[in-house]
DNA sequence: GTGAAAGCGCTAACAC
DNA sequence: GTGTTAGCGCTTTCAC
């Protein structure tokens, strides 16, 4: 009383394994009276294909490796990122039949490399979907790479055409949010940045530079603040800035972690928003809806990514084409955080 | 060139197959010297079974497979609590070297049982872990049940010792926060149900029943108000209660979410809390720490759940025994949302 | 303690 | 178009 094998429906149909095979796998090459017939002894006895003896045999398997950095390597608050992330390869993966296998590690460990040739070697995925800021170090990207196994980076910062990649115009749209501040009047925008190890971070403070320059504002060092995406170095950093003769009237953070602690900061020195602070953020996480002020930022489409990214790595069936990399564009979400600069 | 297979390492050692099997899969009957042998051969070769070939052969894969309910399916910002569950199931893989599987689903679908077999057919895995509310679903259940997958369920409301789970005390410390919210003097405290669904939600309000009585305080049904874990649902029957002239001095929400709603109710209304109104949620999601009063809440140990269930379907390799029911205590936060009942 | 042989259920290469 | 024959790299059964 064990599951129909292959064997079982080539008897039921009259006709060989390879032909049943042929069907399964949708091959070409099958009379259409055929297919019919394989079908319905298909559905006869119920069969579903073995995926445990066609990993063996094809040496790939249907599951799809998320593979992300490790939040609790350095305790972020970074679960709706991830969620987001999941989410859209799940969508994926649904539609596709296949199952998402989540492996979160930490870069920071000497022998990250192993770990995922173990992963891969142990799983067989169809492929490997790799978020930010792993996609831009070269040490992960080379494991995976040296394994053979399709891989779609997401935001890797810059693309090197070598692999498919799928990313957000983090550049454009920091650029439009600056455009944005400056057309509510405000002539010193200051800008804390991010995670130096995070290139599509960096690629933010790049925007940040074209905006002003766009808005004929002239880029200072002074407003600038270093962070490390961190709620804590935001905080400091708006501390920081907030404390100058000439504070700026404007701040954008590079994440939305930092302008939270850019809020909280502001809140303890008393300065209202946005009367007399305008504050952005960039990630939309889900504090930003929640918090008073509510947080203008951008929204970056981290499901609809993932969700591409996993079609790329599931249809391709090995082989991903479309090495063009895939940009698809965040939003900007204006809220209570941002108003016209003070006169 | 191709990685060395059970037979290159069975040649080097000088021993067959089978042997090195034993060693491979730490089963008795080897003498020690063999092993050292074969362990040396594997060494050299760097050897590294093959887990496809092992899935197949003895129906059993080394992933393990988190199934819960599938926020997507109604927007519920629920990423903390997902969040931490996979960080202990993911924590066990870890040292046990097996991978997670997530698998979130609807269990308003009317085929999730066959979704479900699918799953577990396609990819074999060492065992299912099952949250809640999933947990306390017969449908759900039974449709793994069939399939002979060993399962740990998470929180399944009422044990029926037929499966092992592993729980939090739900019900006793629902009261202890009971009691520790008339120690302050309250004695209208009020109470907002969960998910009806979500059993072991439901014992949090046995909880504050008991806790009412061991306080000597009488229970009193307009003192409830019907929730859904939402925060909408919770803000709703804040308000309901805040409006009596009779006005409860805390109430106490079944989760955090409801909580979140309870507060920004009284923010609305005008009510000072702690000084007017106390409120203790149950969770401890990411947004109590940062809300305005911080909130007083239950911290549930999710993460330990979750990597005590993994455990016990790694280690266990197929039979789960320790179906005596397992719980680990939650433990109380106190914040600054509540305090003193006035006066 | 150890080994030989027979699968596990499929895909791949090639013959027909 | 369709079938035959080998494997894929292990685990399992049972003999020794």
């Amino acid at each position: 009383m064990s599951r129909p094998t292959i064997f079982d429906v080539a008897k039921v149909a009259g006709v060989s394994i390879k032909t049943v095979s042929r069907v399964v796998n949708n091959e070409p090459n099958v009379r259409e009276s055929t297919r019919e017939r394989v079908e319905n002894a298909i559905a006869v006895l119920k069969y579903r294909p073995d995926q445990s003896a066609r990993n063996l045999a094809s040496h790939r398997s249907h599951l799809i490796g998320l593979v992300y950095d490790d939040p609790a390597a350095y305790e972020l608050p970074s679960s709706g990122y991830i969620i987001r992330l999941q989410q859209g390869a799940l969508k994926t993966c649904r539609s596709m039949l296949s199952e998402l296998l989540i492996h979160p590690c930490d870069f920071r460990k000497k022998n990250v490399g192993i770990e995922l040739k173990a992963l891969i070697e142990g799983t067989r995925p169809a492929g490997i979907i790799l978020a930010a800021p792993l996609s831009n170090m070269p040490k992960i990207v080379r494991a995976i790479e040296t394994t053979g196994t399709p891989l779609v980076r997401l935001s890797p910062g810059k693309e090197t055409s070598k692999h498919p990649c799928v990313s957000t115009n983090d550049r454009d749209v920091s650029a439009e949010m600056t455009r944005y501040l400056a057309g509510l009047g405000h002539s010193r925008i200051a800008f804390i940045t991010g995670d130096p190890d995070h290139k599509a971070v960096a690629n933010r403070f790049l925007g940040y530079k074209d905006g002003l320059q766009e808005s004929g504002l002239e880029f200072s060092e002074t407003l600038v603040a270093a962070g490390d995406n961190s709620f804590k170095s935001g905080e400091a950093g708006a501390r920081k800035l907030l404390k100058k003769k000439q504070r700026p009237t404007a701040i954008f953070a590079a994440n939305d972690d930092m302008a939270v602690g850019v809020i909280r900061a502001a809140h303890r020195l008393g300065i209202e928003m946005p009367a007399q602070l305008s504050v952005a953020g960039f990630d939309d996480i889900a504090l930003a809806r929640q918090l008073e002020p509510t947080l203008t930022t951008i929204r970056q489409p981290l499901n609809r990514m993932a969700e591409t990214a996993a079609a790329m790595l599931v249809k391709s069936n090995g082989v991903v084409r479309e090495a063009s990399p895939l940009v698809i564009p965040a939003t900007i979400e204006i809220r209570e955080s941002t108003g016209p600069a003070p006169s």
